[in-house]
DNA sequence: CTGAAAGCGCTAACAT
DNA sequence: ATGTTAGCGCTTTCAG
């Protein structure tokens, strides 16, 4: 079926006329309503009903009203993290009656500029941003703009935005310690292959763990990488293989996210070892799915949901006169389950 | 920086008066630049970058332009299935310079109803919507008021617009037809506590297998549904003990989707049974731990991230002068792997 | 209560 | 090669 040629929407100015008033009291209809007689008031919204009147963001945006759109960048919105992360704000925006313009970057530092550039020409309301780098000069750039800007889940030593973060370091000390705890000292650690600054926070806590144990991570840890292509089912495989041949075989392995953890256990298994009675695994990210697992997998879990939320506020607030940049961080939890145990 | 408080953007005319030309020629610089002299555009330039200038959205909309927006309105943005499906528009989207307005209705009409409007009001390129139910009235009004709108994955017999959908029947089928095949006669289907187009189908095409093979759906198949609360650790036992309690236990348990999978065979090993030795168990979706996942779960892919790229381009199609809608669907195929075997 | 008029920043003729 | 100008649809004084 071919489209019949596009209706031509009308404005106020259509509405004003075939109500047979003027726009500005059409104006008035939309926007004082107690300012109109009653029975001009409805007459007007009839004819906006029979013409199928819809107001025009960008004309009002034009005048200087807020924007009611809020930029979010993160590095993959089909990413299970980033999508509840996304969710979360949207929660948080929901009541200002915003809604979110999200982006990916796949960390492609071109990519991120051109989104910023688009989000900027867009005269969002605010953007809300996972840096895919701790050079956060393009973003600080937007903000000295004049667009409001949160950096999420980035560096925190930058106080001339708001910002949230994780202290993805306390987590990986949090994994660390609990595996040391149950009497680890032979430990491995499985990282993705992109470089963000929570990847790389979380392998400093988990080393300083160790140093804070009187274990050298030197000859204590073993760090593996997922290759970039991220076929993970036989990458998993690939690593475990490349742990368990090791004259040391660690008898703990910690994995920068669950996905990896699941895979690592799947291998584990193929090589006949029990988890957590000869190897234990922990994930990282707490995802749905990990609680479900056998064994159910320990994970960090940080309120990603809430964090989002957190965010939008946060942006939103930046609206107040006496505004101060802050920082809010979040604390990740260890939930302990089933999939570690003693050595 | 000159002034105090957040920096005024000055447009085109303040970047014309500094450059002293006229805005016609700042205009040209940006979109003709081969038709302004190399020195003068050069200058220009050079104040754009100074001032920071940056080009307002709106009012190129206001003049007419199309819009570089593009609403997207699935039933969950946090879900991992559409989060992917937004993924994909994103990335079919990504040539045309657009970027997604992504929108969550959790299945409520008023909300559906609300976000729709926005859309419409930011005047957006165009509309791809998930919708929470067969009744997609507002819906088409939204497309007879002139915004393209391509459905996704939602019902199909509607040709007053584009539609992008996946055999959902076909999905239901190729697993029930799989169990079959294996020797199962006794067949429980745990379906999603809502009730949206696609979960319908499913059981639909579920049930249609079954006729075709001679089995009568009254007698051979137990419907079991999660709670709404989805607190889905603690449901699927429910739901194991309740189906494995039964006097004729099935054999094997076909899932809406993978999560509840995951949880359904935690279940059953929690009981002592088996997979797929004494239970064979299907999930839905082939979410990316499905494959890492032990025993590996049979699972029904749908080719997810195409869909939304497709559903893109149908989209930016609409633009085209003798453009038809049409109908495009995906056809979902059976991963199928260790979770599933003979009784 | 209602109307007239001045732009917001930009594009696209149409001059020069 | 550059300048002038008329709006796009709306909000917002300021006058009736």
């Amino acid at each position: 079926m071919t489209r019949a040629g596009r209706p031509r929407r009308g404005g106020m100015r259509q509405v004003a006329q075939l109500a047979g008033v003027s726009v500005s009291t059409v104006a008035n209809v939309l926007n004082n309503p107690r300012l109109v007689a009653a029975d001009t008031r409805r007459r007007v919204q009839e004819v906006m009903t029979e013409v199928g009147f819809v107001r025009s963001g960008p004309a009002r945006q034009l005048r200087g009203l807020p924007s009611q759109l809020v930029g979010v960048v993160t590095l993959d919105q089909g990413n299970p993290f980033y999508a509840v992360l996304n969710r979360g704000i949207e929660d948080g925006l929901a009541d200002a009656g915003c809604v979110t313009l999200t982006c990916s970057t796949d960390v492609r530092p071109e990519t991120e500029a051109r989104v910023l550039r688009l989000l900027e020409e867009q005269a969002v309301r605010g953007i809300l941003i996972t840096p895919n780098s701790p050079d956060v000069g393009g973003i600080l750039d937007v903000s000295r703009r004049g667009t409001p800007v949160v950096l999420v889940d980035g560096p925190e030593d930058c106080d001339s935005v708001c910002s949230v973060t994780i202290d993805h370091r306390l987590g990986g000390q949090l994994v660390a310690a609990h595996l040391i705890a149950l009497g680890h000292r032979r430990l491995a650690y499985v990282r993705t292959a992109v470089e963000a600054v929570p990847a790389i926070d979380r392998l400093d806590g988990f080393r300083a763990a160790l140093r804070t144990a009187g274990l050298d991570p030197a000859t204590a840890l073993v760090e593996v990488r997922t290759s970039p292509a991220a076929r993970l089912v036989e990458d998993a495989d690939r690593i475990v293989d490349e742990l368990l041949d090791r004259a040391d075989p660690p008898t703990a392995i910690a994995c920068a996210n669950d996905l990896a953890a699941v895979g690592v256990i799947r291998g584990l298994v193929r090589r006949g070892r029990r988890v957590p009675g000869d190897v234990s695994v922990v994930g990282y990210d707490d995802l749905d799915f990990a609680a479900l697992l056998h064994p159910a997998l320990t994970s960090v879990r940080t309120p990603v949901r809430e964090l989002g939320r957190a965010a939008a506020r946060m942006l939103l607030d930046e609206g107040g006169d006496d505004h101060h940049h802050a920082e809010v961080r979040f604390e990740p939890t260890l939930a302990v389950r089933d999939s570690t145990g003693p050595p």
